[in-house]
DNA sequence: CTAAAATCCTACCGTAATGGTAGGAATTAG
DNA sequence: CTAATTCCTACCATTACGGTAGGATTTTAG
């Protein structure tokens, strides 16, 4: 199952795709559309800015905004960003890898082959 | 990432399909051929036998086997049954199906819709 | 009949992740 | 200056994860 993280970071990213002309939107704003814990969804936004998926101003009139168009925007690099890699198996992680001590050999691990394929 | 539950039972079931020829095999066996803590596979292998994946005999001799074809057996009943549903929304879960209260409308959702592709 | 080998069952346990909350510092518009 | 906002750090309760412990029950072999 997807984090409420990741789900409450899909449904603000959709609204502000569909906000996209209206200049800045308050985290504040998103949350009551959206029916998000206001402190939470802060700092998910905040991590999608520092992943650099939005950009931010600061004061009154500030608020969040897509830093680049909806379309360029891949889910794989949300949830990755925000809950861990998307690979079922540590060893068949891009952005992730590292050896699962468990498969002796990465080439015959019966697991490992079974997985890449749903993978 | 898969949890170690559903990793250690797909290489135990592995195991078990390329030695159904050698009648039941005990946890014992498995555990040390696989490195899987003997008391955490014994209680895997329980809950595949209980799902009615595995059989089971007691006493010496004892151990489990496949109940079924190894071809018959599907990935998703396996993790399924170990670890939750494969859905990435309780509103897609086809075994534990449940509103989630986020998607107002389930028709026009996006979240909804886009995990519903991607699954 | 008895001892040993196995499954079966229940309960526990430390650690980390999940889903938040609290409080305040820094920035900026009016 | 004040108010609105982002930004940052720390905390917290609950649950899931990855096991371990101990014993009861069944069954075979001798």
């Amino acid at each position: 199952m997807l984090p409420m993280k990741s789900r409450y970071a899909l449904k603000a990213l959709v609204f502000l795709a569909r906000h996209q002309a209206d200049g800045p939107i308050p985290v504040a704003g998103i949350a009551a559309a959206e029916a998000i814990p206001v402190k939470f969804l802060e700092a998910i936004l905040l991590e999608l800015r520092n992943s650099g998926i939005l950009t931010s101003r600061r004061g009154p009139t500030g608020g969040y905004q897509l830093r680049v168009a909806p379309q360029t925007v891949h889910l794989g690099d949300v949830i990755r960003n925000l809950s861990g890699p998307m690979a079922p198996l540590p060893c068949l992680s891009k952005s992730a890898y590292h050896r699962c001590g468990e498969c002796v050999d990465e080439t015959t691990c019966a697991v490992r082959l079974l997985m890449a394929d749903v993978h």
